[in-house]
DNA sequence: AATGAATGAGATTTCATTCAT
DNA sequence: TATGAATGAAATCTCATTCAT
């Protein structure tokens, strides 16, 4: 009976539940199963988790914390236009999914909709998304008439749900299709 | 023993099951309390439905093809121009959602996420929706380069996703507003 | 909505149940689905048997008197002896199983052991059976340290059981082979 | 909160399960019963069976074993003679029946009739049997036209039927009387 | 920290039976 | 007699969680 070390026992938690969660969905997964397939007992899924859904909302942070920051990066990359930084938030949006698939899928897809979906990702990007549209907006470079809350998250909810569809089934669409469809959708693009 | 109520023990499960669904979300009701909620015995409930999943299928079902019907009218009602029929359907989406906010809720959102949502709202409307795009595409009024497949998936995952959001508190937007800012990041206004 | 007699649904719904007795065994099949199978409303089920049980008791009521009748017949034909007499029950016997199979199945074996079995078919048949040894072994043609009471019972058991295993395959043997085999071991022939 | 009894939680339920389908039958027994008479909970029945027949199964299996041993033994003593061996097994077979009254009944009789019962005690023993009996045959110590499969077959049968029917009331008959005639109607005392 | 047998509330589902029509 | 929707007791089974070791 080998003893692994906490952190061992942590994250392997982590990462079996990971596994389990994306291949049959939060509802088909038990604690028990989770903590077998990590070759831990069940006592030691509750000395590191306090329930089955702190492992989840745990995954659910890492991969959120993970998003924003391949957003920032993309921003602080391209640092001049306001336009083409938010162009390559689209862009780091869809390699992180594509990258992270089964987290992206877990932590804001299939029964983690509605709330938990607009609640994290989407609300977390509203207003900065939002506020960088104002500045365009302001530049005269998008369309006065747009409300740039709703816009910034209507824009969000498409590039979380059309990500959740791609990652169902990658062969879909490329990563490259996505990134220019999405990018031609995104509210810097309306000019009009 | 109380026996039959006036009104059908059917249209009763689905009613007291979309109301309970709606207010509690799918895992927190149960056959039983549906059944009761009903003023119905257990086994009047599985009498109708093979099972909770059943019962919800056909609430989708209904909901799917009540927001169907709206859409084909909104077509029929400006039946020259694509563009103005594409803006129409948004208008009758968003006016579908506000009328039976329960329904689409509980068909739609929550934990009913990722297949579900694309698989029946977004995979039913797609395909239209890319053809009346490519008729404009043809005529020159939207871009030459949108991959219109994708655009529409993507759009409508905005709508669906959007409208949700607002169905949690209506008090965050008005309808006209979701028109507006839809209807301005929909693909059919996409001119450059 | 044909309503047929009396006596037509009486009789549909005893070779209904017993086919499907027959062929799913007692615990697998409900009235509901008797009923139905029979054409005919659950109520009417209710109507001419005050429960399940009573429609299985008819069936082996039925059974067990065809079979005793069979015996007697076989007796009255050879009324001269009364080894000859006992075998030819045997044969009676082995005959009568082959011809109601599913009847006998469903009133004698599967699920209805136990009590049953040796209550009815067995008890009913050991006591003339044994009276019949008895004249035998006054006669000094069988055994004197025979227990004609038991081994009357055990002889029967024996059949019961034979048949029973032979109507579940009847490739198993022929209906000569059993009649052969019953008829050495029957008490009638233990002439040591 | 009871914590565990002394005993092994699967042992009390092999014995609880063995009284209680003695005492009730089968079907008047459920797992919650079994559980809460050995002091367990319900979920630790389905930790240690997989549901209700799957004990019953095991309660077969041990009984089954234990009376092939049974029978094994008796004949391991008395090496030289192949009918005295036969006949010693049913002296074997009565003891064991009488001295694991409820195991016998659970395991061959009641409701587990027809295929449960021949399907196990009466096939497993019944090859043997007939080997035994075909050593006699060529010794010419019994009958030659016995069918000797059908004959070992028939007389297990008739054992396991008549002590069935003995141990619902072991008034009926001694031990002794049973033995006599069990072994006059064995195929290996058909000398004729 | 780690273990894992035990817990028991609660959810699902079946089906014999009733009774108003 | 016949109907069949409705009943509800009862059985099965799951699984998140505890806790003595």
């Amino acid at each position: 009976m080998p003893r692994p070390k906490i952190e061992d026992a942590q994250s392997r938690l982590l990462q079996v539940g990971l596994e389990l969660f994306a291949s049959r969905g939060t509802e088909r997964v038990n604690s028990n199963l989770i903590a077998r397939r990590a070759g831990l007992a069940i006592g030691t899924f509750y000395a590191h988790f306090s329930d089955k859904q702190a492992l989840l909302r745990e995954i659910e942070l890492r991969t959120l914390s993970g998003l924003r920051e391949a957003r920032l990066k993309a921003i602080r990359q391209v640092p001049v236009n306001r336009r083409e930084q938010a162009l390559k938030t689209v862009e780091a949006a869809v390699h992180f999914a594509e990258r992270h698939s089964e987290a992206y899928r877990v932590a804001f897809g299939r029964e983690r909709a509605g709330a938990a979906r607009h609640g994290a990702v989407v609300s977390e990007s509203a207003r900065p998304l939002a506020e960088g549209l104002r500045q365009l907006q302001i530049e005269g470079r998008i369309s006065a008439n747009l409300n740039l809350e709703l816009a910034a998250r209507a824009y969000l909810s498409m590039e979380l749900g059309t990500l959740l569809w791609w990652l169902e089934d990658p062969s879909r669409a490329t990563a490259a299709e996505l990134i220019e469809t999405l990018s031609a959708l995104h509210p810097a693009s309306i000019t009009s």
